[in-house]
DNA sequence: TATTGTCGAGACCATACGTCTCGACAACCG
DNA sequence: CGGTTGTCGAGACGTATGGTCTCGACAATA
């Protein structure tokens, strides 16, 4: 995922990509913003868990497309350096962040989550096994096993 | 966490640190790994609750000092570019996910685990939780308000 | 005192992001 | 038709950083 072998794909230099982007991170968060509100909508399933399982399912095989999960891993990678890439990152974190979060409310409005239940602790947790997975542990990504197991 | 300022802080030619360690990563995980093993015991406290509290805010205390934070998050960067350190950084979790594992084993051998629980899921979550917080949201690390929650 | 080996210092190489320059080509104007 | 202007591909360049190579100094030993 360098910059000259994105130029070279594209037939383009690179000064033309700088012309409408402000880095590398910028292009790689635009791709993966589209593909992320393509690939995973959020329509009401009429429940919780069947919100949840569409959602993650859809989350994790796009982060399971080699393209998609090298861009998120040049992107964090970067990201540790970078205070500007992290702030883009940040963006792009926020806004999937903000749909998981939405279906947590939607089941809190239908009684399926307690009023004391801490939302962004649920989906740090969501996020988190994505990430770790993918950048940790590099195994392929699913979810849908997991759905149905009991607790603890 | 460059070389060059690692070797003029320790006041020591960087040949001198690649006498002793192959990598930049290799390095950063044997002083992880001894920090680790040092501050984040595993004794028996009694309960599963207990021990998860006991390992889990170690482990969040002590991925909240900065330099240790520092580390952590230059072996994730360079993991995505290098499969080296990749392996190197997979070695460190290993150790640190079998630590946690016995946790839930002992709590199992309790009873307060069921026996078809999985629990290599519960620690990518555990884990996954805190690399995301520490990578993606750099805010500061806390589980023990979390531990008392109510589920869901 | 002479020899040998270790180590600090820093030059050097490779890679990759981001900037700068140049030449070619196309569109528009006299 | 010929000249001017602006855009773009190509690639040189600057900078940063991980890792290697070389050299000179110092210490230990014969």
């Amino acid at each position: 995922m360098t910059m000259d072998s994105l130029a070279e794909a594209a037939d383009v230099g690179k000064q033309t990509i700088y012309r409408w982007w402000p880095s590398k991170a910028a292009v790689l968060v635009e791709a993966l913003t589209e593909r992320a509100l393509a690939v995973v909508p959020t329509p009401d399933a009429g429940s919780l868990r069947a919100d949840l399982a569409a959602f993650l399912t859809d989350s994790f095989q796009s982060a399971n497309v080699a393209s998609v999960a090298n861009s998120l891993r040049a992107v964090m990678a970067d990201a540790q350096r970078d205070p500007d890439t992290a702030d883009v990152l940040r963006q792009f974190t926020a806004q999937r962040r903000q749909a998981l979060r939405a279906l947590f409310e939607r089941g809190r409005r239908r009684r399926e989550v307690s009023g004391t239940a801490d939302l962004d602790f649920l989906v740090d947790l969501a996020f988190g096994l994505l990430w770790y997975r993918m950048l940790v542990r590099n195994a392929p990504l699913e979810i849908a096993p997991t759905l149905g197991r009991p607790r603890l």
